[in-house]
Order: structure tokens, then C-alpha cells, then sequence
DNA sequence: GTTGATAATAGGAATGATTACTGCTAATAA
DNA sequence: TTATTAGCAGTAATCATTCCTATTATCAAC
């Protein structure tokens, strides 16, 4: 027995995030979804999103713009976010091992359940468009 | 002429974030400064926050539970979160500096304003509440 | 010191993302 | 098949944050 049942929905949840990499918001998976599911609920999302996470399937990447945002790749990386228009894309390796984490955690006090390294700054895109602006 | 003029308010904001190393949110500074000055509003600690973020005075650490988090040293260095109670604690250096980010900036494209180093678990006071709750 | 321009503010309304609740439906074990 | 209960839609509630307006405080110029 398993207290988490199969759900199509929640299927169409993980293979969407598990395709994409713009790192989607909840709202963006609920339009995305309700187009194959006409009576997706919001709630219904939010939860799955949740569930997701707290299975490690996914991971919360941030807040933008008072959203939070969510990555289907579990694999560690690293992620820019542009202040301009709040894209975020993905940056390869350059997190620190579980060695390195629970070294830290003995000298801390803590005990490390994951790390996350994020870049901020202006997207190629959002430099143009304010190169635009000037002129 | 500037077109910031002093705030009494502001100035104690400011000091108070300066001297805790909490990292509070924006209630938690609310409640504190309203005891010097009863009549300050929740609208000017948002304000004054935003304000003192855009001059780079603090810096924004991060949502936890929802709330934006505040630091007053902006001295690189980076922030172990508490997944239980929310605490905040400082780590020293291990961000990278001006040109790692220039050149990860090169290779993809943005340009990078900065960038923190997070890491996530328990700390030392949520573990032993653990470990009380399963004797 | 007075005055004029305008930044700063209080107080409260509005916004918007997220969560909680309720009755119903459907997946699964027995 | 049938009982159990996870999953769900729809909606109300929550709550951090922002917006708005009339008022007050700051400060440069006189």
C-alpha cells in the first residue's frame, strides 16, 4: 500500500516541468496544463507542486517577482535570475559537494540538506532592450 | 540638492538592521521601531526597505515562510536558512568575485549585478527539538 | 526666520500569490 | 463488488506586500 495514488494530472505536472527549462511559475504550469485538462483547479497545482518537492522530484528555485518558480531538473546546477524581466536560466555545475556541506555543518551547528548558488544581474535580452531605450 | 532627505525613521531602520545579526523581515523591524516611534506605519518599513535595497545599504537575504529577509552588512558573504524555525545564520566568504561573474557573464550572456550563496537544513536548536520528539 | 517645493509619512484600501476548506469523484486494496 | 481514502474543483480565506491620498516634515533659497 502506497498512500499516494497515480493522478494524470499530477503526471502532466512533472513530464511538463521535466521538458521545459524556463523554470515555470505555478501559474504558468496551471494555463499550461488546463490546456489538456479544462477543469484544472489553481489548488490543485499549488498542491502538486508541493507534493512534488517534498518528494524531491522537483525543486522550488526562488521567488520572482513575489512567484515562486520551479525546476524539473534535480540534477545540481546553478541558476541566473534577470532582474529585468525575472527569466532564469541555468548554469552548469559550481555547487559544493555534500563533503564541503557537512563539513560546514559540523562548524556551524547544522546539518545541510541542500544547497543553492543564484546569479542576478540583466539577461541578454533585457541589456538590449535598455541599450534601445538610451538611444 | 539630493533627493533623499533624512528620516529619522529611515536612520533608525537603518541602524537597527546594522546592529542585529537576525536578519529580521519587515514585521519584525515594524514592531521594533514602532517602539521608539508609536505612530510609524507598515507601509514606510516596506518603503524605507525597498528604499534602503535600491542604495544598496542592505540587502535582501531571501524569502522564508513567505517574508522577505533583510541583512545590514553587505560585506560578501553568504546565509545557512533553518528549514524548521527560519533562522538565519551568517557564513563566511565562498562567493565568487567580480570576475568569475564577468566571465560567466561572457559565456552566457547577462550581465551579473551578484549573487549569494545559499545553504538550507536544520539547525542546531530545531535538531535537538527533533531528536527530543522521538525519545 | 519665513517660504515654497516636494520628500516622507500614516492610515487604510487594494492586490495578488498561496493555502484552507468542503463536498464530491475516482483509484485502489480487500 | 465494496469500503476506504487520496485527489479534485471551486471557492473562501489568509496574509505579505504595494498602492493611494491627505497631511506633515525637511531643507534650500531668500
Amino acid at each position: 500500500m502506497n498512500n499516494v495514488r497515480q493522478s494524470k494530472k499530477r503526471d502532466a505536472m512533472l513530464a511538463l516541468l521535466r521538458q521545459t527549462d524556463c523554470h515555470p511559475s505555478a501559474d504558468w504550469v496551471y494555463h499550461r496544463i488546463r490546456a489538456e485538462f479544462p477543469d484544472l483547479s489553481l489548488g490543485t497545482v499549488y498542491r502538486n507542486l508541493n507534493l512534488l518537492c517534498d518528494r524531491r522530484l522537483i525543486r522550488r528555485v526562488g521567488t520572482v517577482n513575489g512567484q515562486e518558480r520551479y525546476d524539473g531538473v534535480t540534477e545540481p546546477h546553478s541558476h541566473f535570475i534577470c532582474n529585468g524581466c525575472g527569466a532564469i536560466i541555468d548554469l552548469p555545475g559550481q555547487t559544493p559537494d555534500q563533503d564541503w556541506l557537512d563539513a560546514a555543518g559540523v562548524q556551524y551547528g547544522f546539518r545541510a540538506e541542500g544547497c543553492e548558488f543564484i546569479v542576478r544581474g540583466l539577461c541578454r535580452y533585457c541589456l538590449d532592450r535598455q541599450s534601445d531605450a538610451q538611444t
